[in-house]
DNA sequence: TATATTACTTGTAAAATGCAAGTAACTTGT
DNA sequence: ACAAGTTACTTGCATTTTACAAGTAATATA
């Protein structure tokens, strides 16, 4: 029997370019199928975080070069974007670009899943998602729009 | 400064019951945060694939001791259940639990995401989701009531 | 001007992944 | 009944990724 494969072993280390098949699950499971960049988005997202040294300071404990790793790629894919901070020249701001925040649904469903079938904490949050998905979402988008509306 | 951590060099390795946090996203990305979690589970919801050489034939290619991993894993976790196929005791068939199903929302905005971003095929399965998310959801859920309502 | 802070990089060990080659249990064809 | 094929794996090994600790350049602060 036929195997059909789309990757033949012709995919370059960094290449965003080329994906193992046109699957749009698997484009989305290529950039964020990961223990970190998920966890990354949502620290941006809910928490506010917006320094490498916040990102450092997460609950699951990330590696520094990890870190830099997925926010190079992540940037790479267009989901964050990085600015000089005016105030502080050390620092990079980083934000969720529009393709970023359109994960808040993503994210929202994860959540709502694992609360649904595993033991959880942040109830608070869960509770908020639960009573009204929409409105939840239209507050994350309210949120950046009012003080992240640069570009992209 | 202070940096909170919740893991301390205390996670043994296949221990389900201890997460990095106790953040329901990130029970989300310590199940399903890889490259070919998510993919299985594609290829059971979507395209009814039920036995070891079907997932073996995915687009993606994946390699056999992975694919082992992964259902051994989603086993363990309650989302994927195997039973003998009565009529070839060679055969497993593997069956999405309630669990499983339940992560059609996740797939589907997953799916919409990258549609909405990047270029990728399948635009058909996009436009039907795209169409009418809850109608897309409530077949996939009726597909699976109607020859897989056994347990869980 | 000395010290601290920020955002990293580097080195190295451990773990996960990819690939090829088995293998045991079972089924099929003759 | 027996050889050959299928199915669902396991094993070994090379490569890649991750984790942890330590170091560093640029900038800010006292």
């Amino acid at each position: 029997m036929q195997v059909t494969c789309y990757n033949k072993k012709s995919v370059p280390k960094h290449n965003n370019s080329v994906r193992r098949s046109p699957c749009p699950l698997n484009a989305s499971v290529e950039m964020l199928g990961d223990r970190w960049s998920l966890l990354i988005i949502r620290d941006m997202m809910l928490r506010g975080f917006r320094t490498y040294k916040q990102f450092m300071e997460c609950y699951e404990g990330i590696a520094t070069n990890i870190l830099a790793d997925r926010l190079q790629k992540l940037a790479s894919y267009g989901i964050i974007a990085a600015v000089p901070d005016p105030s502080d020249g050390r620092k990079l701001i980083y934000r969720l670009t529009k393709k970023g925040i359109d994960l808040a649904p993503v994210l929202t469903e994860m959540v709502l899943w694992a609360a649904a079938h595993e033991h959880t904490g942040n109830q608070e949050l869960v509770k908020l998602m639960r009573a009204d998905k929409e409105k939840f979402l239209a507050g994350v988008r309210q949120r950046w729009a009012s003080h992240d509306s640069q570009r992209s």
